[in-house]
DNA sequence: GCTTGACTTCAACATATGTTCAACCCTCAG
DNA sequence: CTGAGGGTTGAACATATGTTGAAGTCAAGC
């Protein structure tokens, strides 16, 4: 089995804020706090997999919709090294569900502000 | 026409941070930046209506589907003191609308990410 | 093997969203 | 009318999310 092992790490901090639309300065804090990973060459410097500005678009997306940056790490938690579509595709799932849990919760809470009508009363 | 005018703004800091499950710093954080309204004693003390309570309930939830503070108060912008459940209604509708927006964007990028397969490569 | 451009870390700054504290002021029940 | 309890402002602090800049190091083409 001589499987060959690529350089699967291979892009810059620079490449990866081009590919991903942010700063390098953001790519750097992703690292850091766990949304991206990065190995580092022998003189130190970071080195990112084709995978990383994916994540990093993905990121933007879900701070939209209200997840911090923490919580976007522990989503890429189980998020392997080079995904495949399939693993990609549960990501997006388990991001598209809690998005529209948080919806869901927002719809219920308001009809309980109108209902409870004590509190507020919105719509009734 | 003898309409009588009614104390609408009485609560204190404390009364409406109690009612609507926030610290007074919170409280006070709002009104300057527009999530509410007060009204000052003559000795310059805030005094809130009754609906304030509310709009913080609704402001802490529309930030968890990730709408900024200023956000939220031009949400509130055209909101009337002491809004009738009509009004309530209107605000929570185009709430609940931009929320899913979000999440409907987030769906279309998601897939976009996936579909555009140079860039990466999400669930097919 | 140099030089130049990109990379490193670290600290300071910036904005958003609050909390805490000190010093002072108002309100209202008795 | 007075005093206790709560309100006011402003500054400092705290966390989240980044950006900028300085001082020094690495990489890669010539």
């Amino acid at each position: 089995m001589s499987a060959i092992t690529q350089p699967l790490e291979v892009l810059t901090v620079s490449e990866v804020a081009a590919e991903s639309g942010v700063a390098p300065s953001a790519v750097r804090f992703y690292e850091k706090h766990g949304v991206i990973n990065a190995v580092r060459t022998s003189g130190n410097q970071r080195r990112f997999d084709e995978s990383t500005a994916c994540r990093i678009q993905v990121a933007k997306l879900a701070q939209r919709v209200g997840l911090s940056v923490r919580e976007i790490a522990e989503l890429f938690d189980d998020l392997p090294a080079d995904p495949g579509p399939d693993e990609w595709g549960a990501i997006a799932g388990r991001l598209v569900i809690e998005a529209e849990e948080r919806v869901a919760q927002l719809k219920a809470r308001l009809a309980e502000l109108g209902s409870g009508a004590k509190l507020c009363e919105i719509g009734r």
